[in-house]
This record gives C-alpha cells, sequence and structure tokens, in this order.
RNA sequence: GGAGAAGUGGCCGAGAGGCUGAAGGCGCUCGCCUGCUAAGCGAGAGCAGGGGUGAAUGCUCCUGCCGAGGGUUCGAAUCCCUCCUUCUCCGCCA
C-alpha cells in the first residue's frame, strides 16, 4: 500500500513512477485523490459535531452534579440527541468513503525502484551470468526421465490422490529434498537469519498485509470453513510474524530463515509447464526476510541476493541473475531480482529463485515499525529471497549432474547431509 | 468439542456511566541537589488521523484509541451483542 499523504502531496511523482510499470492503476490516482478530499471534508464536519457534543455533554455533567436539573439541561440533552444522530450519519458516510479508498488503495502497487528497469517482460535486464551450461557428450534426460528407472517422483498416483500439478517424490530425492533444506538452513543460520518454521495457514489479514491479497486471490487455496488460507510461500507468515509491532530499532536487520510447504491453486497456468514437478500445487521452500531499516533496504536486497548466487554457486548450478522490469514485478515489489538455474532439458534458464525489496509497501499494510532513541516510530523495509526452493533446484541438480549411466552426482555441500555421504544418488 | 475466568500505558495494577489519556507503583527521559553513585526533589513522557500556522526541525487546536468491531446513552474503560486472544478444568489427539 502507499501512503495516501504521498499521492496527496506529490501525485505527479507517483504517476509517474507508475508509468514505468506499464502504467498499471496510474487511472485510479484521480479516484484516489477525489476520495481523500472528500474524507477529510467530511472528518472535519463529524469532528466538530464531537467537539460540540463532548463540550455540551460536559456542561450537562456538571449541571447535573450541581444538582441543577430543569429544563435548560433537558434542552441541552435534546439537542446533543440530534447532534448525536447527525454524528451517525457522517460518520456512516465516512466509513462508506474509507472503505472505498481502502479498496482503492489496495490495487495500486508499489512505486518501482528507480534501478528496476522500466516497462514489460522483455526488458527486464540480465546482471550476472556463473558458471558454463554442460555439453553432454550424450543426450541428457529430464528430470522426469531420470527419475523413472527408480521411481523417485511419481506423478500418476499424485494426480490419482491429489489431481494434476501432485506428485510422490520418494526414496533418494526425498533424502536429497532434506539435504537441502538442512544445508540452507545451516547456511542462514551462520549468517545471522534465525530459523522458523511458520504456519502455513493464515487469516485473511496476513494475505492483505503481504500484498497477495487482493491481486492475487485466485492463486490462492482458501479454506472457507475456516476463513484460512493456505500460504503460497513462508514470506507471508515471516512478514506477518511481525505484524502490528514496533520492533526496537537496535535489533534491525531482523532476519528470519523459514523452511515450509507452499501451496499455488496455479490457476490460469494450464497448459504450462506441465511435465515433472517443475510447477506444482505444492512444495517446500527454504525462504529468508528481512525487516530492515529504511536506509540500508538496498544494501539489504544486495546482501541477500548474494546469499542466494553463493548458494547456486556452492551448488555448482549454471545461473543467470535478471533484474526484473517494472511492469513484471509483483504488487509488493519495488525491486526484484530473479536467478535462473540451466536446464539441460529445455536449454535454457529457468528461475529457481528470487528476491524481493518491497520497500514500507507491506509494513505499512501490516502496520509493522520501528523505534529508535532518536525518532520513530517509523515503518521499516521488507525483503524476502528464496533460499531454496526445494522441487526446481531437485530438477537442476537431477538435470545437471547427471551421468550417462542415469546416476546423479550429488553436489559436495549437500553429501554430508545425506546418510552414506554418497558422491552419487542410484548407485 | 464442553464448562468457566480474564484481556487497561514499556511493565505491574486501580477504576463498576460524567474534568480518567486513565490513580498508585516499577521502569524511562530531562533538570535540581549532594565530591561520585544511590537516595531525595521538580518536571516530562504514548499512538493514529485531521484542522490552523510557519521557509523549516516546529508550534497549536481538535478527534479517536483501555483486545477488535458494533449497540445503548446527552455522555462508555465502565452497560449490552459479536468476534479474537490468553488461562483453568473436562474430553479428544500427533
Amino acid at each position: 500500500m502507499l501512503d495516501i499523504k504521498l499521492i496527496r502531496s506529490d501525485p505527479d511523482a507517483v504517476r509517474q513512477a507508475l508509468r514505468r510499470r506499464g502504467g498499471v492503476a496510474e487511472h485510479a490516482l484521480d479516484t484516489l485523490l477525489a476520495l481523500d478530499t472528500s474524507r477529510r471534508e467530511l472528518l472535519v464536519q463529524v469532528e466538530e459535531k464531537r467537539n460540540l457534543r463532548n463540550s455540551v455533554s460536559e456542561e450537562i455533567a456538571k449541571a447535573k452534579k450541581a444538582g441543577l436539573g430543569g429544563p435548560e439541561v433537558e434542552a441541552k440533552v435534546a439537542a446533543m440527541r440530534e447532534v448525536g444522530g447527525a454524528i451517525k450519519d457522517l460518520d456512516a458516510q465516512l466509513k462508506e468513503i474509507e472503505a472505498q479508498l481502502e479498496v482503492e488503495l489496495l490495487q495500486v502497487p508499489n512505486l518501482p525502484d528507480p534501478t528496476a528497469p522500466a516497462g514489460g517482460e522483455e526488458e527486464s535486464r540480465e546482471e550476472r551470468r556463473w558458471g558454463t551450461p554442460r555439453q553432454f557428450d550424450f543426450p541428457p534426460r529430464d528430470h522426469l526421465d531420470l527419475a523413472a528407472p527408480r521411481d523417485l517422483i511419481d506423478m500418476e498416483r499424485g494426480a490419482k490422490v491429489g489431481g494434476s500439478r501432485f506428485a510422490y517424490l520418494k526414496g533418494d530425492l526425498v533424502f536429497l529434498q532434506f539435504a537441502l533444506v538442512q544445508y540452507a538452513l545451516h547456511k542462514l543460520a551462520a549468517k545471522g537469519f534465525r530459523p522458523v518454521v511458520p504456519p502455513v495457514l493464515v487469516r485473511d489479514e496476513a494475505m492483505y498485509g503481504t500484498g497477495f491479497f487482493p491481486t492475487d486471490m485466485q492463486q490462492v487455496y482458501q479454506i472457507e470453513a475456516d476463513a484460512l488460507n493456505l500460504v503460497g510461500t513462508s514470506e507471508v507468515p515471516l512478514a506477518a510474524l511481525h505484524m502490528n509491532e514496533i520492533l526496537d530499532e537496535a535489533d534491525l536487520p531482523v532476519r528470519y530463515v523459514g523452511y515450509s510447504t507452499c501451496f499455488r491453486r496455479e490457476a490460469g497456468a494450464a497448459g504450462k509447464d506441465t511435465r515433472g514437478i517443475f510447477r506444482v500445487h505444492q512444495f517446500d521452500k527454504v525462504e529468508m526476510f528481512s525487516f530492515c531499516h529504511p536506509d540500508s533496504s538496498r544494501e539489504e536486497h544486495d546482501f541477500m541476493w548474494g546469499i542466494e548466487r553463493e548458494i547456486l554457486e556452492e551448488l555448482g548450478l549454471p545461473y543467470r541473475s535478471v533484474n526484473i522490469a517494472a511492469g513484471d514485478l509483483g504488487a509488493s515489489a519495488a525491486k526484484k531480482y530473479d536467478n535462473e538455474a540451466w536446464i539441460p532439458s529445455q536449454e535454457r534458464y529457468r528461475e529457481v529463485t528470487s528476491c524481493s525489496n518491497c520497500t514500507d509497501y507491506q509494513s505499512r499494510r501490516l502496520k509493522c515499525r520501528a523505534k529508535g532513541e532518536k525518532g520513530g516510530p517509523y515503518l521499516v523495509h521488507t525483503l524476502n529471497g528464496t533460499v531454496v526452493a526445494v522441487g526446481r533446484t531437485i530438477i537442476a541438480i537431477m538435470e545437471n549432474f547427471q551421468t550417462a549411466d542415469g546416476l546423479i552426482e550429488v553436489p559436495s555441500v549437500l553429501r554430508p547431509h545425506i546418510p552414506g555421504a554418497p558422491e552419487y544418488l542410484g548407485a
């Protein structure tokens, strides 16, 4: 959510920034400004009436205390009864306008960072490239084919039990999954991120607070009976962890690394990435999250992006990093890097991790602030980044490190976390 | 799931329709005082929204905030309803 005061005081700057996203929600600004104006007009009226009522009520109290009843007091009571009615009416109008304002405001995305390229998807800019896609002296298989001989990924039964885009992960891949998780958690904990296993079912409040509602509602599994939502990423419960709180400035940046299962409806993705576990309804992910001082979120963003690259490099996965264009950013993000690992079967780079700076967009909704000796409270900045998206990383490892015999070489950093510390899986 | 109890400022805790944004205590900040510290004395201190004013850090006024949201009333921390949370007992359970 943007600051209505900013929109009020400098609408042109906001307009221009939104234009870099391709003009999203630009049209909403005029509505927003009009609503804001009538809101403030009404507010003054209501408050004047409240003021009147408060002072006259006090007079009534004094008169009664002094034992003075009589017609004068009765007249005042009657007058205030009327004022009370007027307040009620005005209040209802005010509530209505505030609700509209809220609806509009919730739909305006964050202002992009100046260093995010303007324009749509095609304007996203490759910033880095690491490693060289391997030249195979045999035809490389994709992750499903590699899994098939030892039944490591069972899509058929996944579909039988859960429907399409569900899978059973079996055998060695389960160990590989937890090796990745363990490796990621250890690394992040060593860098000062506090490990967290968060709730994966959350209230609407958390979804709105993080900006997934209302924009991405159709991507979310909603449990109507209990008014809960399955999270698509632990970013949601991690961000909401400090909802309605004032953090101590001395504690900033407050960093967490969360491990959770993630659930996504993938509505509108029909026919896209249908093979294997690249795009499924359920996957596990290790996610990092940071609440930081507004002045240092750019550095924090680079720090977190750096961790993501370090991990891909330690795993030995060739990748490239892309600075996502403004028009392709999620609603909450001001800037985002995607890290794309080379997927041999697709002969292209595909997103495995990403890292977003949401500035104060989420914290304003979440009411998450910090306070120091000098000043505050002020809104913190929030950042999130994938540490390991287990499914996609497994795919990348399987495909990049396959042997002609169909074995999978285990990245050395993961071996200690697998029983027997094997060099190859499937041996 | 059933039966009870409770949610007040950074913390503890009073308050049971009318100068209560909220006693008292602890903690905190700034003065004063004693050679330092402690004690003592004095003062101050919350958040949000809005109006006025100023070039500005600001000043000033108003409104709201005693878990959240409604209601009753001239007036609600106090009465009523709904929800949330916590605690106790029973049941169930990994």
